[in-house]
RNA sequence: GGCGGUAUAGCCAAGUGGUAAGGCAGAGGUCUGCAAAACCUUCAUCACCGGUUCAAAUCCGGUUACCGCCUCCA
């Protein structure tokens, strides 16, 4: 039985899908007007892990992510690139799908853009206006947040508090425009120059907070299963979603809120994109393997911190490159199996129930790896029996892609050595064999300045790329 | 000021009442021509103070430190 963090409730709670067999999910994307940094990484690792897990236990799920394409900072980088603002969108939406592909995050089943839903957002203003929710003032459209009573539930926020700190960041002509501090825009009226769209109120642009009422309930109906994001988007972002979506329909908005916690830098100070402090997946990837940097943003309970530093992410690599290479070696082993069938399922299988209890607990992915870990000292066990069968090393084998595939993390196909190194691994093993541990070993130290490892086994000669 | 989070071995990290998982590093051993890989053994009383209980890292009260949200941010 699956059971899920509920930030709306914090507690966890027993999964159960508003259809049975299928999930809706939902999961605010970046806005596109840069690289992805380690922290909005971490975001889209836990939740491709969620829909991952959900989906290793059988459910079929939508997975639908926005982009937003339009804001503040879109139209600043436009400007200082001197380019448009689509065309900055575009320039990082495919930079965003070469990373998290390199990340080996699974497409979405939709990626909808706020500039392709205007039309929608629009009727949706409407709706919440002709309800009363929302008001027209000089161009701008705000959001009538004290008439929302749950306004403050899912961050639990006391609205007189929150007037009391919002009043002190509003600005004064915002101030003279909204009827209560603590209001927030769902449209914004355009200053010259400024990309546009027409509208009831004149011309001009979506808030935020609009977009992402619009395209889930757009894409997966008034009420959906699970709806995640980062830690700092609980409030005001998600508060801000359910007012509108609420209103509008009537409905509950979200059955499960889901919140990951923040990568951090030294002092566990927050890796954001404000402070400065952040480094990006696109210069990561050019001198870590992405499947390292991926098990390393796994590596800690997803609402609990993930402190960013070169020894934790060494840590990652060393525990990674542990479960590479017994999968590498029981695939060596596969080659040279010839004993009778035993059986290995009944132990491999207690190994996997084990993992899904793990999983089942909110994802406690930590408590997963532990029994990778265990499933990785069978494997190397049984991998250095005399006889082993092929059957049963082909079981843990897959086992291994499949537990490690739930959190992302692929073996890739061994690749074929050169004919000219072949023939160097072929002339050490005849030295070896000659007893002539002097020419061997001299190949075998060339052959490592050259990144081949060699490993002697009871099998024959086994190796690896290095690194 | 309001709301929330974190504090477990050298490091990372599980563990929500029954006497501290797992990984890395370290130490010892086995295997090996030597290595490598691997395997085995070994390594903590849980920020602090007080309380409840037969029993607490786990519950209650308090203290300290650090962080986040309340303004764009995963």
């Amino acid at each position: 039985m699956l059971k899920i963090f509920n930030t709306l409730t914090r507690e966890k709670e027993e999964f159960k899908p508003l259809t049975p067999g299928e999930v809706n999910m939902y999961v605010c994307g970046p806005t596109v007007y840069n690289y992805i940094h380690i922290g909005n990484a971490r975001s889209i690792v836990a939740f491709d892990t969620v829909r991952r897990y959900l989906e290793y236990l059988g459910y079929k799920v939508k997975f639908v992510s926005n982009f937003t394409d339009v804001d503040d900072k879109m139209i600043k980088e436009a400007n200082r690139e001197n380019i448009t603002v689509p065309e900055v969108a575009d320039k990082f939406i495919k930079a965003f799908f070469e990373d998290i592909d390199k990340l080996n995050v699974q497409r979405a089943t939709v990626n909808p853009r706020a500039t392709e839903n205007i039309k929608e957002i629009i009727n949706f203003i409407s709706d919440l206006i002709a309800k009363g929710y929302a008001y027209e003032s000089d161009g701008d459209v705000f959001y009538r947040a004290r008439k929302f009573k749950h306004y403050g539930e899912l961050s639990d926020q006391n609205i007189d508090q929150l007037v009391q700190g919002a009043s002190e960041h509003v600005g004064e002509t915002e101030f003279d425009k909204k009827q209560d501090p603590i209001d927030f825009a769902l449209w914004k009226k355009a200053k010259p120059g400024e990309i546009k769209w027409d509208s009831p109120w004149g011309e001009g642009r979506p808030g935020w907070h609009i977009e992402c009422s619009v395209m889930s309930t757009k894409y997966l109906g008034d009420t959906f299963d699970i709806h995640g994001g980062g830690q700092d988007l609980e409030f005001p972002h998600h508060e801000n979603e359910i007012a509108q979506s609420e209103a509008k329909t009537g409905k509950k908005f979200v059955n499960y809120w889901m919140h990951n916690g923040f990568v951090t830098v030294e002092n566990n100070e927050k890796m954001s994109k404000s402070l400065g402090n952040f480094v990006t997946v696109h210069d990561m990837v050019k001198t870590i393997d992405p499947q390292v940097l991926r098990f390393f943003l796994s590596s800690t309970h997803y609402r609990r911190p993930l402190e960013y530093s070169q020894s934790n992410l060494q840590k990652a690599a060393d525990n990674y490159e542990r479960i590479k290479t017994a999968y590498n070696n029981l695939n060596f082993r596969l080659e040279n199996a010839d004993g009778d069938a035993d059986d290995i399922k009944s132990e491999v299988d207690k190994i996997s129930d084990k993992f899904k209890v793990a999983m089942n607990d909110d994802f406690n992915v930590q408590n997963g790896i532990t029994e990778i870990f265990e499933l990785v000292t069978l494997a190397n066990n049984y991998s250095s029996k005399d006889t082993v069968s092929a059957g049963s090393v082909q079981y843990i084998l897959d086992e291994l892609a499949n537990l490690s595939g739930v959190l992302g993390i692929q073996f890739g196909k061994k690749e074929d050595l050169s004919e000219e190194i072949q023939a160097m691994v072929e002339k050490r093993d005849q030295a070896r064999a000659d007893k002539d541990f002097a020419t061997s070993d001299e190949l075998r130290d060339k052959l490592k300045e050259m990144g081949v490892i060699l490993e002697d086994t009871p099998q024959g000669t086994r190796w690896h790329i290095d690194g």
